[in-house]
DNA sequence: GCTGGCACTCCCCGCGGGTGAGTGCCAAGG
DNA sequence: CCTTGGCACTCACCCGCGGGGAGTGCCAGC
């Protein structure tokens, strides 16, 4: 069990070492915070936190750098939540008021995330799975021919083409147009298989090849369209890193174009609260020695998608998070008026 | 006026310093190259293409390297374009073949080109300006509240909501749908405000205060989105740029996730043919020590929108060209076919 | 106009010593 | 038992120096 003063010593070595990228001395150290002790016993304290590992030194006779368990520690007890100031809150809010579509919101809220952390952020587009349909059309392009167009309450908007086994006609159309949206707008996407499970039987043999169709067309796109997209903002911030360029900034580039990659990274994280991966706890090696910020947002008291940045595991954890959490907030709302 | 073996001198420098990435010297290039001439002689045309500007060195008694002045020389009269070999044709098209939607060509087209290339691949969305509507459909969404959804023949769709004046009923709304699409579906972007002009005075005066909101939503979606978007890939290809990093990196990564910088870019590009800027041609000055090759691809004669690739002014031009070019074409089918 | 020879320039690299921040240990004191 | 000042030790970092080598410019000769 660590003794609380030798917590605050961690604190003050992630505190300074944040500041100055730079391993820290013990002398440093009571010169810049109030510990209330000599150099000597914060050496002793700093011996004793390396033996269990939460610090470490590059080589010896330096000074000491936070390992990823010594963030993880500072993170999990020694850090809040840093709120964002009243004219942080007011400028993120009126940033994100002049969006005029979703595309327009995602790629704000992206660009406001780097501006504010000065890190690399990613956004997820609102996720269907979890979205309700807004409508359902049906057009037809050509006698057999016909194109469905799915609208969500996200304001997504997806299009399918379909060919008819037989020509289909305009009543008909109209008509499975009415009962499908009748049925599903305003449902969630995980109710509408049961919903229009029976719906083919009520039409005309003729017609039952076709909307058999155009069902499964459907629902195909309610399941492939859950490989979600998401848009990533801020890469010119990797420049701040180190000074070990080429090695650390390569592997994240590669692994920030992969967005199978940033969709499971984003996935792990939990569904409510903010969750922070610190270095090695990130499963993909090329991120091994970031950190990722990212928390669920949504219009409604649920989360439909999450956000987050990624930045060296020598971040500012509290400002970091601050951030992330006001975005997230003010998203959700602005989806939510939408 | 340069003799013909001096062009030689000038070509080999460009192909071994691209190699290399080392200034090269009189000795190396006799060595390399079958120039047919002593080092002594080649000092000398080497003394008479630095005077004329098309190659400088780094410092005194260092070898040359080439100027923006003497790439542009051999883009323009010593380089042809590489073509691909067949593999990789075949590769091109199977990689492209494979994609399902709009943004899946976009996205493959951009990974295969940073790919081919090495380097950053920037592809532009299809626009809209040239393109031609393929339909126009009108939903209901609330008794005054309708969806406008405009479907491109590049597949794209766009999507405006719609606070109609007064009420506006079922049977007027198919029937401004049948005018609409008998009107402009088949036609260019750029002809359908006249086709639509006098529109609404064909309407019930209760429904005009409508039918005019719906017309000018739609040409504003004309207009509006002609501001383009583009998708960018390989980023992490800017790590093989050279020793002084974070110099070069950082304002080139600034650059490119300005969006307006980079339509611009495609925008001064030459409407047929290819087009190489090279290092302070470009009008961006984060990007005065990269090149970017484009050229417009499109489904027929036409080109409909840009691609191309930013690298290093130290690049391989004939290779990139080669790439781009190939590209271009297969992206161009695949449009044409869908 | 090409070539070989020659002197000169400077970058690059490895070597060595001085400097200073930081550590670990120990003995003394509360 | 914890804290503290003192002390010797360890290394990374900085800096200046000199040799090696690639490359150049110039010149005289063919």
């Amino acid at each position: 069990m660590l003794s609380e003063r030798r917590l605050e010593v961690l604190r003050a070595i992630v505190h300074d070492y944040v500041g100055t990228e730079e391993p820290v001395g013990s002398k440093a150290l009571t010169e810049r915070h109030r510990l209330g002790v000599s150099p000597a016993t914060v050496r002793n304290d700093m011996a004793a936190l390396e033996e269990e590992g939460f610090i470490a030194q590059p080589h010896t006779s330096a000074g000491r750098i936070p390992t990823d368990k010594g963030y993880r520690l500072f993170v999990d007890r020694l850090a809040g939540v840093k709120p964002m100031t009243a004219p942080e809150r007011r400028a993120i809010q009126n940033f994100l008021d002049g969006a005029v579509d979703l595309d327009d919101v995602v790629g704000r809220t992206v660009r406001l995330l780097a501006q504010l952390t000065r890190q690399v952020a990613v956004v997820q587009y609102p996720s269907l799975t979890r979205s309700t349909v807004r409508h359902v059309e049906l057009l037809s392009l050509a006698p057999a021919r016909l194109m469905l167009v799915l609208i969500t309450d996200t304001g997504r908007v997806e299009q399918r083409m379909i060919d008819c086994p037989a020509p289909f006609g305009e009543s008909s159309l109209a008509d499975l147009r009415a009962r499908l949206n009748s049925r599903v707008a305003g449902r969630r996407f995980s109710d509408v298989p049961q919903l229009v499970q029976d719906l083919t039987e009520s039409f005309d043999k003729d017609d039952q090849g076709t909307v058999a169709t155009v069902l499964s067309t459907l629902l195909e796109t309610l399941v492939e369209e859950t490989e979600e997209r998401l848009m990533i903002g801020g890469t010119a911030n990797l420049t701040r890193f180190g000074h070990d360029f080429p090695l650390t900034i390569r592997p994240v580039l590669e692994a920030l174009e992969e967005q199978v990659v940033l969709l499971k990274l984003l996935g792990e994280a939990t569904d409510s609260g903010m969750t922070v991966k610190i270095g090695h706890e990130n499963a993909h090696e090329g991120l091994s020695s970031t950190s990722v910020v990212s928390v669920g947002y949504g219009s409604g008291s649920e989360a439909v998608a999450k956000l987050g940045v990624v930045g060296p595991t020598r971040m500012d954890y509290p400002g970091t998070m601050g951030a992330v959490r006001a975005v997230a907030r003010y998203v959700g709302q602005i989806l939510a008026e939408s």
